[in-house]
DNA sequence: AATGAATGAGTATTCATTCAT
DNA sequence: GATGAATGAATACTCATTCAT
C-alpha cells in the first residue's frame, strides 16, 4: 500500500532502487544467516558486489545498517497485522485467530529472511539493542491480540473473568511459537508443520484453536 | 543419581574431578555471560587458572567445549524433569503440570547460569550448532510432556481425541516461555513474573493451567 | 604592496577571487585547526562550499593544497619583516630589535592560525615537506637578522669580532622561541608570556634585550 | 650506571634482550621518522620481523608503545643532564655551559634517534600526550639550567640582578635549538654544524659562550 | 567547469589456535 | 602433561583520490 521509509544515508535514499535492494538484501542474508554479531561486512560487501567504502557511505555503521533492518522487518510485520485486524472485524474471535495464524504463515512465506531476524530478535539478547526496543516489538504482538481478545469479551465471545494481559502475552507466545516453528521447519521436525504440506498445516491451526478454545479437559 | 559422561578429549577425562570442575564452571560463567562468540577463551584461562594450552588438549576447539557446557545443562534439566515426573506419579494431570512450573522456577533460581546457556540455545541466535543438537533438546522437553498427556489421557481426565504430539508441542511452548520471561525479566516487563513478586507468580501459574484447562470460550 | 603570486592549477588561478579566497580561509583553517596529517579534505570542502572533484581539480593533491597553504603563511610573513626593516631604518640595532619582537607579537595576534602553521612547519614534526623547503623558511628570517646585524656592525654598535652569521642563527632562535611561546601559552606556563599581561610581556623584552646586548656576566 | 625499567607488558619485559631490543629499535625508528600518528603499527612489525599479535602483546597499543620510546628518551636526558651536573660542580658557569652543550653532541652522536624523538615531543603538539607531560619535559631542562644560574649567582659569577627564570628559559631554548640544528644537518645548511666538522663545532660553542657571556654590544 | 559516488588500500586492534620447549 | 609465546586472518571503519556524468 504504502511505502515505507527509506533508511540509511541521504546517498542511499538517492541511489537507483536497483542497487538499494541489491545491497539491502545483501544485509538481510547476512544477518539472517550469522545473527548481528558474526555478520561480516567484509562478506557483505562481497555479497553486495560494492566497495567497503560505499557501503559505509550508506549506512554509517554496521549497526545503523542492522537498525534499518530490523526497522524494516519490524514494519512489515506490523502492516501485515494492521490488515488482518481490518479485514476481520466482522469474524468471531476464533476466526481471526485462524486469519491471524494463516497471515503469519503466508507473511513468512514471502519474507523467510525478514521473519529469521524478527524471530532472532524477538528473543535474543544479542545485538546492539536496548531491551527497550526489543520490549516495543512484542508489546506490538501482545497489545494486538490484547485488542482483539477485549473486543471479543465485549461481544461475550471470551470468558469475563480471563485476565486480559496474561492471556494475550500465553497467546501470543503459543503463535509466535508455531510461526518460529513453521519458519524453521527443524524446530519441529517430523510434525509436518512446513509449506510442502497443507493439510497438516491445516490440522495444527485446528489443534491449536481448540486448545484455546475449549481447553484440554475432560467434561 | 547416575553420573553424566565426562565430556572432553581423554586427557580432560582422566583430570582430577576438582580440576575438570573448576574448567567446567569456568566454562559455564563465561558463556553464559558473554554469549557464544563474544565468549572469550583467554578470560576463560585465566578465571580457570589453567593455561591455553591445556584447555585446547581438554578441548580441541571452542565449540567443543560449548557443546560440552550445553550437553551438561541438557543432561541437569533432564534430571530435574525424570525427578518430577517420579515424584509426582500420583497426582493428577493438572497438579502435575503445576509441580512442572513451579520446578522450572526452581531450577532457574538454582542455575540461572544453566538456565541462561539452556534458553540462549534453544534460540540458538548464534552458537555453531547444528539443528540436530536443538532439535534433540526439543525433543526431550516434548517427549516428557507427551508421556504426561498419554497417561492422563489414559486415565481419562484429558479429551481422548486430542493429537498428542501437537498438543505437547504447544504445551512446551507455553512453559517455555513462561520460564524465559521469569529468567529474563524484561521480556514481560510490568507483569510482575520474576522471583520478588510471590502473589503474581501465583496468578500466572494459576491463568496458564486454567487456559490449558478450559480453554478461553464462554460456555 | 605587491600581490602574491596565486598558487594551484590554473583552473584556480582563474577562478573569482571570493571563491579563491573562500577555499584557501577554509584550507588554513583546517591545517591550523587539525594539523596536516588529521586534516581531512572532507571537512574542508564542506566548510568551503565546494564539491570533492572541484577541489581536487584546484590542486592536484592535499600535499599541494599544503604547501600552498605554507607558502603563503611565509609571504605574509616576510612581508612582515620587510616593513619592520623599512619602518626602523632610523633606529638602534636594540630599538630595531624591540620593534621585531613586538611586530611578531602582533602579528600572532592579528593572524594565530598562520602564525600556527608557520611554527608547525618549522618544527616539522609532521608535513610531508622536504628540507629545503623548511630550510627556506629560515634561511628567510636569519638572513633578515643578517642584515640588521651588517648593518649595526658598519655603524659601530655592534662589536666588529662577530661571527655574523652564527649570530644570527642564535638571535632568530631566541626570538622564535619567544614568539613560540607566546603563541602557544603552555609552552611556558606559568611564565606570564601572553597577551593578557602587557607588563609581564615588556619585562620579557627587555630581558631578552638585555641578555642579547649585555650578557650574563658580573663586570 | 643503573638500568631503565623495561617498558611493555611482562611478556615483553620477559623476552630476550635482543628481540627487546630489535622491537624497539623499530618502534623508536618507526615514531621518528613519521611521528606518531603517520607512524604504522604495520610498518613497526614488518621492520621489526615479528607478527602483528605478538606486537599487540608487547604493548597493549600504539599509544603504550609510543610512550614507552618517549619515557625512555626522557630517562635517557635525564641521566645525561645529571651526569654533567655531577660531574662539572667544581668548574666556572661558563665552563659547566660548555660541558652541557659538548655533552648534548655526544648524546645526539650516541641517540641520534632518541634525540629525533625528544625534539619532536618537546615542541609538537601531535602525539597523544597532554600538554602536562611535555610541560614537565620543559621543566626538567630549565629548571636543571636554572640550578646552575643560581649556584653561579651565589658564587658571584654572573649579575645579580637577572631575572633567573626568564633567563633559565632563554638559555635553555639556545642550546635546545643548536642542538636540533646539530641533529639535524638541514636546519642549519652551510653553517658547519655537525660532526664532519670538529673546527666548526668548536667555533658555534665559542660563538654561543660569548654571546651568553658579553653579549653583543661594542664597549 | 562542476559534481559527488565509487573506490580500495589503509588504520589499530582482537583472538582462537598451534607448537616448541 | 603443561606451558604460554607466536601467529595471522579477521574485525569495523576511514579517507585521499578518481572519473563518469
Amino acid at each position: 500500500m504504502h511505502d515505507d521509509p527509506i533508511p540509511g544515508t541521504e546517498l542511499f535514499r538517492n541511489l537507483n532502487p536497483e542497487k538499494q535492494e541489491k545491497v539491502f538484501q545483501a544485509a538481510v542474508d547476512e544477518f539472517a544467516s550469522k545473527g548481528y554479531r558474526s555478520a561480516s561486512m567484509n562478506s557483505l560487501v562481497r555479497a553486495a558486489g560494492i566497495s567497503k567504502g560505499s557501503l559505509f557511505q550508506y549506512f554509517h555503521a554496521k549497526e545503523d545498517l542492522f537498525a534499518a533492518v530490523v526497522d524494516m522487518a519490524a514494519a512489515r510485520v506490523k502492516r501485515y497485522l494492521k490488515r488482518v485486524r481490518d479485514e476481520t472485524a466482522e469474524l468471531t474471535f476464533f476466526e481471526r485467530l485462524e486469519w491471524l495464524m494463516r497471515a503469519g504463515f503466508a507473511f513468512i512465506d514471502n519474507h523467510p529472511l525478514l521473519a529469521k531476524i524478527y524471530f532472532h530478535l524477538l528473543q535474543s539478547g544479542e545485538a546492539p539493542f536496548g531491551s527497550e526496543r526489543i520490549a516495543e516489538l512484542r508489546r506490538q504482538g501482545e497489545g494486538f491480540l490484547a485488542d482483539l481478545v477485549r473486543s471479543a469479551q465485549r461481544r461475550g465471545e471470551l470468558r469475563e473473568s480471563l485476565d486480559t494481559e496474561r492471556i494475550s502475552f500465553l497467546l501470543n507466545s503459543l503463535l509466535e511459537t508455531l510461526l518460529r516453528a513453521y519458519y524453521t521447519e527443524f524446530l519441529a521436525p517430523g510434525l509436518g508443520l512446513y509449506r510442502g504440506d497443507a493439510d497438516s498445516l491445516d490440522r495444527w491451526v485446528r489443534t491449536t484453536l481448540d486448545l484455546i478454545r475449549n481447553g484440554l479437559e475432560e467434561r
